[in-house]
DNA sequence: TGCCGTACTACGACAGTCGTACTATGTCTG
DNA sequence: CAGACATAGTACGACTGTCGTAGTACGGCA
């Protein structure tokens, strides 16, 4: 099994946690468990990288975050959601167009 | 003009090195050089980054260094090249299998 | 009762990149 | 002939993002 270095990563857990939000607002575990299976277990988002992404995009202005019930009751626990901004929508654009030259540029240095 | 983020190249400066120095010794400023004009400059890597990697890869075992002429003079100023190793050769094979998996993963990240 | 899953927070270490600055030589140009 | 520019580096400290470790707290299930 070929591991992925999070060096390698590293620039794009942001744009991986846009993309999650993309579908509607969404809390820690659950996003670390969509990316998990996303990638089928290829890669999997370390607690603490995960939410201190958190504080450093609601900082950048790329995510908003809210508290709310688990479940509808009005009597249980809180969690933090977040939302996508459209700050950060741009940044996730902005990311995608990136990834299409970075693909091309690191593709040069590829010799199989 | 789309940047790349020094945190995405970030575990692949020395791949990139690798791949120059496959095809014989270089030196610093020519590697520099081949990066800039392989990559239409869409990537330059900044100096102090390029020979911090070598002072790496050769503690990790990946490249050896050795001073020559500029020319052949056995006059002239010294420079210092590098060659790459065996090992240097294992990990360059397995970078270029792990891109594979990360081009794959984040792909499913991306949206156009 | 104790463990697993959920849902976090705190703290400090580490690696790689980058800005800035400095040295030194050779060549080209006005 | 002076000054700029290319060549070929070294030194040092700052910064950012990731990660290891640890701890808290609650619910459900065996």
């Amino acid at each position: 099994m070929v591991e992925i270095s999070s060096d390698v990563i590293r620039g794009y857990n942001d744009t991986m946690i846009l993309f999650i939000l993309l579908n509607g607002p969404s809390y820690g575990y659950e996003i670390s468990k969509q990316i998990k299976s996303i990638t089928d277990e290829k890669y999997v988002i370390k607690e603490t990288t995960l939410y201190s992404a958190f504080t450093r995009m609601e900082k950048n202005g790329h995510i908003e975050s809210f508290t709310a019930d688990q479940d509808g009751s009005g009597n249980g626990k809180k969690r933090t959601y977040y939302r996508i901004t459209d700050l950060g929508m741009q940044y996730y654009r902005a990311k995608c167009e990136e990834w299409d030259i970075t693909q091309e540029v690191v593709a040069k240095f590829i010799r199989h």
